[in-house]
DNA sequence: CCAAAAGTGTTGGTTTTACACCCATGG
DNA sequence: CCATGGGTGTAAAACCAACACTTTTGG
């Protein structure tokens, strides 16, 4: 602490990975820079922190550029400050995992910014440390889809059983057994029957539910990773 | 991302919360400041971030200011970015969780500096969002000791197995049945048993354990909250 | 011989896994 | 009437929680 005045001072940025379901596929939303560093290659979205901004906010602020935004879950991942990560200089970067209720197309200026859904699992080269950011913020998804309501932040308001399981599925990369699933899913108490029906395709029409509470919240009992 | 050429600047400080057992108590390593702001009350060891100085070099620079340290194992627990949690003006802090073992005393110099254990439990009034950090750091810390073989980092390397059962319930805040303990802990297969045993007061002696393998790795089982 | 902490197994209850068939619909 | 995905229960195995007495030592 020695010069109080002078000490500590670097540059700021947020960074959000942004989860989506789209097509039966884990999505994350990339932009693909067009100038240096890393000019062409794909990055996350973000950008730095402004004055009198709280981070979160700086999130939000970045976000709303890209997609049309109902609401957003933000949870932070840390803060990655390594000396060399970024060839402009000293950046430190905290970074966010980010949901949005799907239905909600990129907006428009968003394909002008080169705004992309990639799946999550096909990560090339990706600029910064942002494949590492992204590796964590899928371990992130991982725990908290078992010990927390976090997937209401993903499904739509109303959804069918199967629809949750494949959620499960696709973020845990792991097939679950139907029966199983469906009892401990019920035994948790989160979900509400509804008096509607999903009628689609050539089959028996599926139940439809929803989130009794649509806070997040902690699970007492976490649902086990299953079979 | 306006103009990236002034944004984003402030300051960045790092903080850290060192655990450690002493007297049969969880301490936490505290400062008294003895400047504004916040003069007079107690705060975590930390400092700003020198140029060219990566995150975890500063918390270990700052503490080896404190402390006789033999190793740190350092665990980031996040940044604390709020526009108005210092005084001051800006300043984000990237807090981490340490762990020092035991027998390290606070060197010669922690004393002049104010360096101090203080019971993990009853936190009065802190400076800065400390009080918070703090509480944060001992979730991680009692989600680690279940997940992972972190006691290794706060035992000496031999041990008895009612010092570590006594580390748990300190940690957890819980008591623990002596039986079940011993069968999981066994039954994880980290523990190498020695030819020693600890002789010490007037009863039986004890075994005297060591981790086989002192490095950091989580625990493919994880050790149950019990009882 | 007393006090103090170390050490050691069994049982009943609960939880978890594995598994296969009928149902409702559209084409 | 066929194909498709929706919906449902049970039995065996694994796991967990609760519990009390004997051992070794020093004083």
């Amino acid at each position: 602490m020695a010069n109080e005045k002078a000490e500590g001072y670097m540059r700021v940025a947020v960074d959000a990975v942004v989860f989506s379901v789209i097509h039966e596929d884990l999505k994350v939303l990339l932009i693909r820079r067009n100038k240096p560093p890393f000019k062409g290659k794909l990055a996350l979205p973000g950008g730095f922190v402004e004055e009198n901004e709280e981070l979160e906010g700086a999130v939000k602020r970045e976000l709303t550029e890209e997609t049309n935004i109902s609401r957003i879950y933000l949870h932070q991942l840390g803060a990655y400050g390594e000396v060399k990560r970024d060839p402009r200089g000293r950046v430190l970067s905290v970074a966010y995992l980010a949901l949005i209720s799907p239905g909600q197309e990129l907006a428009s200026t968003a394909d002008a910014l080169g705004a992309e859904w990639h799946s999550a699992d096909d990560l090339r080269e990706l600029a910064f440390d942002h494949k590492r950011i992204i590796e964590d913020a899928l371990n992130e998804l991982r725990f908290e889809i078992q010990a927390t309501n976090v997937a209401v932040q993903i499904l739509p308001s109303k959804f069918t059983l199967s629809e949750l399981q494949h959620l499960y599925e696709l973020v845990l990369k792991k097939d679950l057994d139907k029966r199983n699933f469906r009892r401990r899913i019920k035994e948790l108490g989160i979900l509400k029957k509804l008096n509607e029906a999903k009628m689609e395709g050539a089959h028996r029409p599926a139940q439809l539910y929803t989130f009794k509470d649509k806070d997040y919240q902690p699970l007492k009992d976490r649902i086990q990773v299953f079979t």
